[in-house]
DNA sequence: TAAACTCATATTGGATACAATTTATATATT
DNA sequence: AATATATAAATTGTATCCAATATGAGTTTA
């Protein structure tokens, strides 16, 4: 039996879920997931009718989904030219770092006095974990452990601000290959903040905090001039 | 003679520029400043068909701009709902002062030493301009204040990051009124801003826009809470 | 040969058309 | 009369279509 005429838009997403009016967030996420891990390098451009064959859509939510990814800084357009991939530079990681230790400083001493005790037991359990897993978990691990204990500062927008900027490094940190020989002092002052945070000593567990991540940047920015060479 | 069929697309933007691709732009600074000036209050819908009416183009453009006031934190999307212009509320004008001091603190420390005697200067002429200008002039007086002395910190997403912060204040600046009874105390700290930075004394001007910071939000605060009524 | 021009092609920006979903209204049912 | 159900209108989400601009090959001209 031959196809009724009706029948034009007929044309179904490729991935699975395909409610209504989500297909944007998922082509979103996977647009960063692919600038943060390197599929997509600084520079690329970004064809909207290539990405619209890959996710066997139309353009209009790949325009959707690019606009927000500007507002995110990880591409930029220019007029009648298109999007392309951010460029990335060892300026930019210090600033970046620059701003964590601003930003998560202060949601920690927010934090802090809010912080129940299963809150940093389940902080501990994470950071047992991390120690043991192998490299490929460490990323996701390290990211719920600060989680647990800046989440209870109850700060939306700051909140939001945070994760941005951890996004935004992470670039970085693929780049930087930095994972393996900062992982023993990562852990050590892990530990450390854990302990500040039990004592609700707001101003250690800062401390201890910038100084966890101003090191982690220092790291990659290292890695990243020293290792100029892609 | 009758209109020929042919010419379809001819409706062209009612507003000026009309270049190709910056009608978005336009639309997103227009819709911004809506929700800032309270022409837009919280919680109210924006329906794309209207907007696109208002504006004279069709709903693709205004989608653009949506999309980018959502990145920015003034409207949020409800799935086949629309977009709404986001609530105010005490906590969210706390959170926002909470981040203004650490994003501009973080700003000044790094432009003091950066900063030249002609910038300095000009921010002194701003100020002097400020005492003396009616109140319509007094608030893009003092952003250009601030602007002076903290762009010489060069680091373009942190000037972003407190540029969206200063418009999300703006919302409640209009809400409270707070600027009449303030001015005054505003004035004083400038001043003592002014000389720390002539001294390149960090510390201190970061001690003076903390507490100028600070003070402007808990006035505006206090007036959000004790006015509680609309 | 190198620069400038012409034309063809590709790509974005925007308008329109249609489908999916929600919201409002009217009708039926208990 | 109140609730539930069906139906219509409105609105968003997506696809397709058209226009404006940019890109690049080939040609002409100095």
């Amino acid at each position: 039996m031959k196809e009724d005429a009706t029948q034009r838009n007929t044309q179904s997403p490729a991935n699975g879920s395909g409610r209504h009016g989500e297909q944007a967030l998922e082509i979103l996420e996977a647009l960063r997931a692919d600038i943060i891990g390197g599929e997509l390098t600084a520079g690329s451009l970004l064809r909207q009718q290539l990405l619209a064959e890959r996710f066997g859509v139309s353009r209009m939510p790949i325009r959707e989904a690019l606009y927000r990814l500007e507002a995110e800084g990880f591409i930029s357009f220019t007029p009648n030219k298109g999007a392309m991939v951010a460029p990335i530079s060892a300026a930019d990681l210090q600033e970046i770092y620059e701003m964590r230790v601003a930003a998560e400083t202060l949601a920690l001493r927010l934090a802090v006095p809010e912080l129940t005790n299963a809150q940093i037991g389940r902080a501990e359990d994470l950071q047992i974990q991390m120690e043991e897993a192998p490299v490929a978990e460490f990323g996701s691990l390290n990211a719920a452990f600060h989680r647990t204990l800046l989440l209870p500062c109850a700060r939306p927008r700051l909140l939001a601000h945070i994760e941005n900027l951890e996004n935004a490094a992470d670039r970085y940190l693929r780049v930087t290959i930095a994972t393996l020989d900062y992982a023993g002092k990562s852990h050590k002052e892990h530990r450390a903040l854990l302990e500040a945070c039990r004592r609700r000593d707001q101003n250690a567990a800062m401390d201890c905090l910038r100084q966890h991540i101003e090191e982690g940047g220092e790291t990659m920015y290292r890695h990243l001039t020293e290792n100029a060479s892609k």
